[in-house]
DNA sequence: TGTACATCAGTGAACGCGCGTTCACTGATGTAC
DNA sequence: TGTACATCAGTGAACGCGCGTTCACTGATGTAC
C-alpha cells in the first residue's frame, strides 16, 4: 500500500468517526503515520484530500458495477443497482455524505457518473419498452428516492428501523416507474400503445443514430418522448 | 425584531450564501450589528446558535402544519404534507441541511417532530381503513423519499431538473402505502379483509385505550401489527 | 566498478491567521425606601 | 419625588489555541560518465 493510500484510508476511518464530520489535516498525516507536508505535496490542500478521498471510495463502488457484463434482464439490474447504493452508503458513510451531501458547492464527479450509468440501465429497459417515462425523468426518480433512503439510514438508523424500508421505496418507484404487464390495460384504457411505443421508439433512436440529419433527430426524440408523455397520469 | 431574531437571520442568510455551508460568529455579529458577546450570552457557543437557527426556522414550518385544522380527507393532508416538506427546503436550504443532514450526532428535535407529525395523518388513514403498512413503516417510506427528493433539488437542481420529479415520487410512495380501491381485490385475492381490518383496529385501538390493561392492548396491537403486515407484499 | 550528481519522497520545526471565546467595563432601566 | 442600588443587555479589546500550510533540510535511489 502506497503512502497515497495509506493517507486517504487514514481519512475515511477518521471521518467515520469524527462526530461533527470532519477532520484536522494534522490528525490524518498523524494516523497515517507521515510528517504534514507529505499530504500538501501529493493533495495540494484539504479540499485536494477529500475530494480525492471521494474518488477513491467511489471508484472502487463503480469499478464492480462498471466491469460487471449486465444480465438481460435490466429491470434486476435496477434492482440490484440500488441495493448496491444502499449497501455502499452504510459501508463508506462520511464518503456518502460527502458525495451526497457535500459542503462544497462543486457536485462530486463521481456522482454524475453514478447518475449516467443509472440512466444507462433505463434506457435498457426503454429499449425493451418497460419504461413508462423517459429514462432521465426515471433516473431522477429513483436516484433521488435512493439517496433520501441511504442517507435516512446513515444518520437515523434508529429511526428508521423498518428492514423492508428499502426494498418498499425501491419497489414503490419503480412499480411507477415500469411498465407492469398487469397493470398496463387497465391502467391506460384508451391509445396506450402510442405513448408506449413513442417511448420505446425515443429510446432506441437516442442509441443509434437513423439516416436523418442530428437537430432532426433530436427534435423527433424531443416529440417521442412529450407523446411518451401522455401516457403518465 | 429583538436582538435574538437579528442574530437568528443573520446566520440563516450567511449560511444560504455561504458556499461551505459553514459560518463564523464573528461575521454573524457583525452582520446583526452586535458585538461579540452577545451571541455567547444568547446562545451559550457556536453549536448552540445553530440548533437555535434550526428550531426556529423550522418552528415556523411546524406551527403553520400544527394550526391548520386537518380536513377530513387524510391522503390529502399527505400529499399537501409533503409539498410542504419540499417547499420548506427550497426556501430554507441551510437550515434544511442541517435538519436532515446534520453535522452534529444529535438529530435536532424538530426532526422528531416532523416525524410524529406524519404518523398521525398516517394514522388517521389507517383508521379509514386506507393504509396498506403500520403508520410507522408507511411514515418512513415517505419522509426518506421525501428527503431525497429535497436534498436532490436543493444540491443539484441542475440534474435534477424535471419539474415533475417531486409529485412522481410522491405519488409513486403514496400508491404503495395506501390501499388503492381499484387494485385492492386483484392484489390481495385470499384473505385480505383480515389484514385490512387487523390494521384499521390496531389505529382505532392506539387511539383510544380500551377496558384491557395497558399491556395486554399493547400486545394486542402489536399482533394486529403482525397480522396487518401478512397483507403486504 | 567507482564517483559525482540529479531526483524526489520524506522529515522537524515553525509560521501566522482565523477563529471561538472571555475579560473587564459601561450605560440604561427598573425598583426599594 | 428623590436617591441608592441591583439588574442586565450591551461594548471594546484581547486571549490563546488549533489549524492549514510552508520553509529549510535529509537521506535514499537512480543515472551519466
Amino acid at each position: 500500500m502506497d503512502t497515497q493510500t495509506q493517507i486517504l484510508e487514514a481519512a475515511e476511518k477518521l471521518l467515520d468517526a469524527s462526530p461533527d464530520r470532519d477532520i484536522s489535516t494534522r490528525a490524518v498525516c498523524e494516523a497515517a503515520g507521515v510528517a504534514a507536508p507529505v499530504l500538501y505535496r501529493l493533495f495540494g490542500d484539504k479540499k485536494g484530500l477529500l475530494s480525492a478521498l471521494v474518488d477513491y471510495g467511489f471508484d472502487r463502488y463503480l469499478a464492480g458495477k462498471r466491469a460487471v457484463s449486465y444480465s438481460d434482464d435490466p429491470v434486476r439490474d435496477l434492482r440490484v443497482g440500488w441495493d448496491n447504493h444502499i449497501a455502499f452508503a452504510l459501508a463508506h458513510p462520511a464518503v456518502y455524505r460527502l458525495m451526497y451531501s457535500p459542503g462544497f458547492d462543486t457536485v462530486p464527479s463521481a456522482a454524475q457518473e453514478a447518475f449516467d450509468l443509472l440512466r444507462e440501465v433505463l434506457t435498457r429497459c426503454a429499449t425493451q419498452g418497460k419504461l413508462a417515462v423517459s429514462p432521465d425523468a426515471a433516473a431522477q426518480a429513483i436516484l433521488s428516492a435512493n439517496i433520501g433512503v441511504a442517507l435516512s439510514l446513515v444518520t437515523q438508523a434508529e429511526t428508521y428501523h423498518d428492514p423492508g424500508l428499502s426494498t418498499r421505496v425501491r419497489d414503490a418507484i419503480h412499480a411507477r416507474i415500469l411498465v407492469s404487464p398487469a397493470h398496463r390495460p387497465a391502467e391506460v384504457p384508451d391509445g396506450p400503445a402510442a405513448s408506449l411505443i413513442a417511448l420505446q421508439l425515443a429510446a432506441l433512436l437516442r442509441e443509434r443514430p437513423s439516416s436523418l440529419s442530428e437537430p432532426e433527430q433530436a427534435l423527433l426524440v424531443h416529440w417521442l418522448d412529450i407523446i411518451g408523455a401522455e401516457g403518465q397520469r
